[in-house]
DNA sequence: TAGATTGTTAATCGATTAACAATC
DNA sequence: TAGATTGTTAATCGATTAACAATC
């Protein structure tokens, strides 16, 4: 089924109606139309029709759109209609943080496995997984049906991370790890950077130059 | 010094640039041109140019830019020629995670307090800092000359907590919350979201979407 | 049916890329 | 000076908004 492109814009949004979406159903709420969505969400009317008609026509003429069957579809579109494994690769703070976490699972995703190589952090419990070391990556995510990795190690061993990984056999890398530039993955691997210091150094721009009087 | 408006488009490069540059200062590189950064940066030359001019003539016609130059002139720009100080909302395992992440230190932002209103939280040390009780918040922010307030709350109490460091006089909130709609805050303090949630839906609909052979 | 609201086409706006004169 | 490369204007591309005919 080939569908078109869609553009880096419309996925952007896509979290934001599916959360919004969440709340109407919460709200026991029946019926919604692309003005009252455009409210709550403050975009336009027409940015909601437009980017739900990228993926079909979901709503009725004279009507709007129904929130469960919405919701649904939504839910289809963004693949959390069904449960996704991940690992993390780097065992410290941030994958003990990740670990704890409830909203992933709340969505659906499930942290099954923590690696490292460092002998000192491995048979080390994390709320309730055991760090493992990197050689026994590969045959886990065949046996547990990993689709994504977390890769959060320090920048020093961030590329042979990421190669091992890839080895491994992740298809998927949502990488916290900071870099200098951007990694570069073969072509059938997608990797998401998570770059937390990007972002804080956004925001200092941004606070500087509100500071300076804009 | 009134300054025309940044696009986001712009401000989400500038660290992208600032990292060029720091590695480029790291190589003992002299002068780079447009053309070489756009490589460097899988950009085109055209579109460093404009970003740069947005700020100012940094380089110069038949040589290009010089290095250490340019790389002072982003530290500038980005506000990473001066510390930050910050405060951390909520003293659970993200919290943990930034008190010990250097690359924040890097760039000059430090993590001065850790506040909590949970009772059994309040007294423990993370690395080196102890955790205080919300009430201490406003006379922290003045005595330390806090700039930026990192919000690392469970979603029940995003609202309670935001409220709370916007009346101790927090001006720049950085949320790690997850949310249901996003929080509105009065027009004098910035907010940037962090939502971890949102990020892993949009890599769970390119996942999804990369499956059905997109 | 009449009113409402979608789906979709057309118009506008903004961001990116191309081109080139200015100038180091 | 001649060659190189910027700064900047103009052209293109893509995304957002407006408008309205289709239709529930």
């Amino acid at each position: 089924m080939m569908e078109k492109n869609i553009s880096r814009a419309v996925i952007s949004r896509l979290p934001r109606y599916y959360r919004c979406l969440e709340k109407l159903m919460y709200d026991h709420v029946d019926r919604v139309s692309s003005t009252e969505l455009a409210e709550m969400m403050k975009v336009t009317a027409s940015q909601i029709r437009q980017d739900l008609n990228t993926f079909g026509g979901f709503g009725q003429q004279g009507y709007g759109y129904n929130v469960q069957n919405l919701f649904a579809e939504l839910t289809k579109i963004l693949g959390l209609d069904r449960e996704h494994n991940m690992v993390v690769i780097g065992a410290g703070n941030l994958a003990r943080a990740f670990t704890n976490y409830i909203g992933f699972k709340r969505i659906g995703f499930y942290i099954k496995g923590l690696f490292d190589n460092n002998p000192e952090v491995i048979g080390q419990t994390f709320h309730d997984l055991t760090v493992k070391p990197m050689e026994e990556l590969a045959d886990f995510i065949k046996e547990e049906n990993i689709e994504i990795g977390i890769l959060a190690v320090p920048w020093e061993y961030l590329n042979e991370a990421a190669s091992d990984m890839i080895s491994a056999g992740i298809k998927n890398i949502w990488n916290f790890a900071p870099g200098g530039l951007d990694i570069e993955v073969p072509d059938d691997v997608i990797i998401q950077n998570e770059n937390l210091s990007d972002s804080l150094i956004q925001l200092s721009f941004i606070v500087t130059a509100a500071g300076q009087g804009r």
